[in-house]
DNA sequence: GGCTATCTACTACATCTGTCATAGTGTCAA
DNA sequence: TTGACACTATGACAGATGTAGTAGATAGCC
């Protein structure tokens, strides 16, 4: 399905796919800031479970290792991300707004 | 800590706690819609972790049962909420303001 | 005083997520 | 051709969350 909502960490793998377009696992991991990156089998596991999710797929085989790509646009995404929000606050965008005008963004 | 963030069915309990400034195990259950409505020891168990997290705690004992509150407020759980979303988009609020504006709301 | 309804306290369990370790396989340079 | 190194496949585990059953305490009614 394409409504997947996706986790803090897949998001973050996801990013690079959407940066880079198609990436293999290592270069999904180096796409993190150097402080934050995960073990290249988090990354691995992180990308397999996308797949299974569907939000992500191989492109093809490239001497020993697989190119990702994403199945989903980032804005799509966000989408997803920011209704699951919005269906705790019953749908209502203005506590997000408040929040913004609030914190002055 | 104060910013503990909630997750769905915690959020969903605290909106009892809210409109009622203090209810009984059973009158949050009660204020769940019926479609909806978990078992009672479902909204017990989640009452409890509320109670371990610090976002809730027992005013006092009634009769037979606990009334509890909430020791945070609505808002300040909503902008926990927020800034965590936020966080993903790094720190930006466009991608939500945008999808407020493409969805029109 | 005893019965029944209701509460509390505790336990359990599946799924999701973050996090990796390990073992096995494939590739390429020497 | 073979050894080193990178990559893959798989297994594991802990914490969070949703979900609820069960046993034992309690309180009020008859």
């Amino acid at each position: 399905m394409s409504k997947q909502k996706l986790s803090k960490l897949e998001y973050g793998v996801m990013e690079a796919l959407w940066a880079k377009r198609e990436a293999s696992i290592r270069e999904v991991q180096d796409f993190f800031p150097e402080k934050k990156r995960p073990a290249y089998t988090t990354v691995q596991t992180t990308l397999y479970r996308l797949e299974a999710k569907g939000s992500v797929k191989r492109l093809r085989k490239v001497g020993n290792f697989h190119i990702f790509a994403a199945t989903v646009t980032r804005s799509a995404a966000q989408t997803t991300l920011i209704d699951d929000l919005l269906s705790m606050f019953g749908g209502k965008t203005q506590p997000v707004m408040a929040h913004f005008i609030q914190s002055g963004s």
